[in-house]
DNA sequence: TACAACTGTGCAACTATGTTGCAAAATAAT
DNA sequence: ATTATTTTGCAACATAGTTGCACAGTTGTA
């Protein structure tokens, strides 16, 4: 786990440190989506607020994880897929938002149907979430 | 148009007061979505913050206007079309955000396809934002 | 491994964003 | 016109996110 942790990091340029060690474990852990407040609980005060900040930051630029957009004002995280790499973003999979239990899913193999758009709307990227009950929530 | 205003405020049950007038005309006006933030530039002193908070929250309560995903974190507010009732909301169009002019739009006449999901996973909402530029800025 | 160059972190202070309770004002009902 | 109800503004608070800077940790090189 750890060699994945450090592997990864090294493979996007990045200085190998113990906040993003940690936080970058938290994601692969977890396996849904996480909101910054979420990393926050986790890990307490073992790093600053900021760090965590900057550290999700740095993380969307170099195309570790990426941020699912939500109807409340909340942006959350998740782990991309290998083929994102700096500055470009590959996501085009469903996202699915759980009401009962909060947790969001990156539903890979559900992929999004080209949309067709009026004349003169240049499509760059498209964002499908699907919010309802989960499978562990619905039995 | 005021009478529209007015009307639109008494169908949905809400009594007519200043701010509400003045913030459900600024939609009208606009044609496109707007976050509080424009709203509260708009109007500048002329009503306080919290109002406009409050008043935002009735408007998606009472199915007036609703809200609009991103993946930054800005909620975006739309008119509804007609058949947004109370509790509940019928706005199953397309919206489309321009990276350019930052403008935001309800595709009203591309509506959203149905995506198949896995087994045991219940949809009750799809929402589906793209982004791009738009037919104004294109050209 | 030790050193210098670079990069990341923590702290403090700040801005922005959103919420709540309560008294005063505006609106609606009679 | 008067009363009951709803809405507003204010103040205070809570949460979320940003910036500059000194210090600490990491990386590359010898």
């Amino acid at each position: 786990m750890h060699n994945r942790v450090t592997d990864t990091l090294k493979k996007h340029q990045l200085s190998v440190t113990d906040s993003r060690k940690k936080i970058l474990s938290f994601f692969l852990e977890s396996g849904s989506a996480m909101a910054h407040a979420d990393i926050e609980n986790k890990s307490s005060t073992e790093f600053d607020r900021v760090t965590i900040y900057r550290t999700l930051q740095t993380f969307v630029e170099k195309g570790i994880i990426h941020t699912i957009p939500t109807s409340d004002n909340s942006v959350r995280y998740a782990l991309c897929k290998d083929n994102c790499i700096e500055g470009h973003h590959h996501d085009d999979h469903v996202h699915f938002l759980c009401d009962e239990c909060g947790s969001t899913y990156c539903l890979d193999h559900v992929s999004i149907p080209k949309v067709k758009l009026p004349k003169g709307f240049k499509v760059i990227q498209t964002d499908l979430v699907v919010s309802g009950v989960c499978n562990k929530c619905e039995e």
